[in-house]
DNA sequence: AGGCGAGTTGTGAACGCCCACATCGTAGCA
DNA sequence: TGCTACGATGTGGGCGTTCACAACTCGCCT
């Protein structure tokens, strides 16, 4: 009843270099070059196994390929939190430009922040055959040494790790941001700047926070009190109570980003407090939203985009030129002025 | 001066099944089958095998294995618009599922909606040996039979895909949850709603879209004008304005999702409507933000976890059973009740 | 005591491709 | 004319696994 020859038929085999050859009367290394723009083809023979090629439906098998060569032509990325806007924004760009440059992308995340878990995850990515590895690590606390042992010879680049580690890595300056915005505040005339920061575990909110209390302190000012938060909107309402609940002085808080921001503000609306009038707020990474919040965010914008090809960028140097020597490529951001900051009021 | 020992280690060959075997004193095959627990393996034998393995730091090779096995046990997400709240979430829940599954994740993304983009997408990834792919395909437009035909016998799932489309494909319910929102509307007594909705050759938009004039209709009530817009803030924002200049009477505004609600919000306040004393206005995603809008917006919450979840385990059966039926599995989203709608006022 | 089966281990052959080298032809040059 | 050199093609081997078998060792049943 049954055809012998159906059952395979079930599985459509694909076509291989072999059969290519074969159908274009030629040996399978002649297509091989030709698949692999090698020069020394003759024209004819070059258009011959094309047609073939195109008959067939050939596709070459990248698992033989990459076990024959040891390169996979992939690179991976290890990711944080990709929830949040930032390491989004670099996800995406960074898959751009890689798709640009012919690679594909291997995508893991971590799911916690404990050292344990970016060790899995870094495991788990080296043991499938990467060219090389972009490494989201926003954490503070995680040794950079030992996550460069754990990748061996593989070359591998890190986003926001601190200044002046000895690795690979392209970062965005976050001092630079915050001291354009106190620049910005002391203009303004206030002497009364509280916080509240990212959580102190992520490098971005460590350095801002950091910075934010070293310049307060250069230009004279005595820091207000500083509350930790964790990025979301719940957590900046959240914190801004927690703020108010403490009476001290505050003519202007500086939030460690615009989500928290926009439920800072919130917080500070249904306490009756407005916002710039009574305080000035201001965000950072400057979200598409943030120009529509009520009042408009004064920001700090980071340019993802950039920041995704500088790292590709590097990365292919490094994949091409293993002794690259390690350095650290920088972005500045801009600093960007709205309404939700605004000279203190005489009261306060 | 050199030792010739020297240059082979500068790249450190990684241990094979070969090595390991040689080390542990059995055959290779006795040490693969340690790898992939096969049962019968002599206890005494696999303690030595994972002895041996774990001394020389011995990882499979994927390639070699996929290559004989003709799995990779990697599945492919082709994603769109990642930028945009709803597909990020579900690429980093799916990515998460998956993880927990013990299946790697390939990425790419396309970048326009066009059919040839689609296309050029799907070939990408689907001569990258991979298990299965998730789409996630919000455009209308694109013929979902003949992307059928590009995936040949690849297992995928789609997701977002119009309701009744016989692929495997999961999906959320857009009809149920408008249906929440006008049926609030109308309780309340609002009957000039007006629409700002999303790009309509995005599926969950026109079906939004529809939806809403239809159980507008079915209420009696004639629809107010629809303005299309783009998803943001700041096309939201536009939208609005141009709603206005219409001077089409409106009570109640419904929005494609919860950025074009802030920025229509920020639009008419603008303009000195208030919200939602003189017009109502929803969103649709529930974003974590949506709560610390001014007004907190009611809106129509997307559960992307479980949408992530279903997809993978869709997919992952029929990856086991190719010939399991092509269905829709259809989530529910729920409805958010906030303060960005209210009874309309006398004056309209 | 012979034999049968379960448990354990090893062997040969793919998987589809690239690399290094060998081979052939032919054009260029003395 | 004979030699060289290079362009075009083919051949053998190997990348690290898994799969289908074969082979061996026991213990236990008849």
């Amino acid at each position: 009843m049954a055809d012998p020859t159906e059952r395979p038929s079930r599985k459509v085999k694909r076509a291989t270099l072999d059969d290519v050859a074969q159908c274009a009367g030629v040996s399978y290394q002649t297509v091989s070059r030709v698949v692999n723009g090698h020069p020394s083809v003759a024209v004819v023979t070059r258009s011959r196994v094309l047609a073939a090629i195109d008959k067939l439906g050939y596709r070459p098998n990248r698992a033989a390929r990459s076990l024959a060569t040891r390169r996979s032509n992939t690179i991976g990325i290890v990711g944080f939190d990709t929830r949040y806007y930032g390491p989004a924004q670099m996800l995406v760009n960074i898959e751009s430009v890689l798709k640009r440059e012919g690679y594909g992308l291997a995508f893991t995340s971590i799911d916690d922040g404990t050292v344990a878990a970016v060790q899995r995850a870094i495991s788990e990515i080296s043991n499938q055959d990467l060219d090389g590895v972009v490494m989201i690590a926003p954490l503070a606390g995680v040794d950079v040494e030992s996550i460069a042992d754990l990748f061996g010879d593989m070359p591998f680049v890190m986003i926001d790790v601190k200044p002046g580690e000895a690795v690979h890595s392209v970062a965005i300056d976050q001092a630079h941001g915050v001291r354009a915005v106190v620049q910005h505040l002391v203009a303004l005339g206030h002497r009364n700047v509280c916080e509240i920061s990212g959580p102190l575990r992520w490098n971005d909110a460590r350095e801002r926070h950091e910075t934010l209390r070293s310049t307060l302190a250069a230009a004279g000012i005595e820091p207000g009190p500083s509350i930790e938060s964790d990025w979301t909107a719940a957590g900046g309402f959240a914190a801004a109570q927690r703020l108010l609940a403490t009476r001290a002085p505050c003519t202007a808080l500086v939030v460690g980003n615009d989500q928290m921001a926009l439920g800072a503000i919130r917080a500070l609306r249904d306490a009756g407090i407005r916002v710039p009038e009574d305080v000035s707020v201001t965000g950072f990474d400057d979200i598409p939203e943030a120009a529509y919040f009520d009042p408009p965010l004064t920001t700090v914008r980071q340019d993802f985009e950039a920041l995704g090809q500088q790292c590709v960028e590097y990365l292919t140097n490094v994949i091409k030129a293993p002794q690259t020597p390690r350095h650290q490529r920088v972005l500045y951001p801009t600093f960007v002025v709205r309404s939700s900051t605004a000279e203190p009021s005489q009261a306060s």
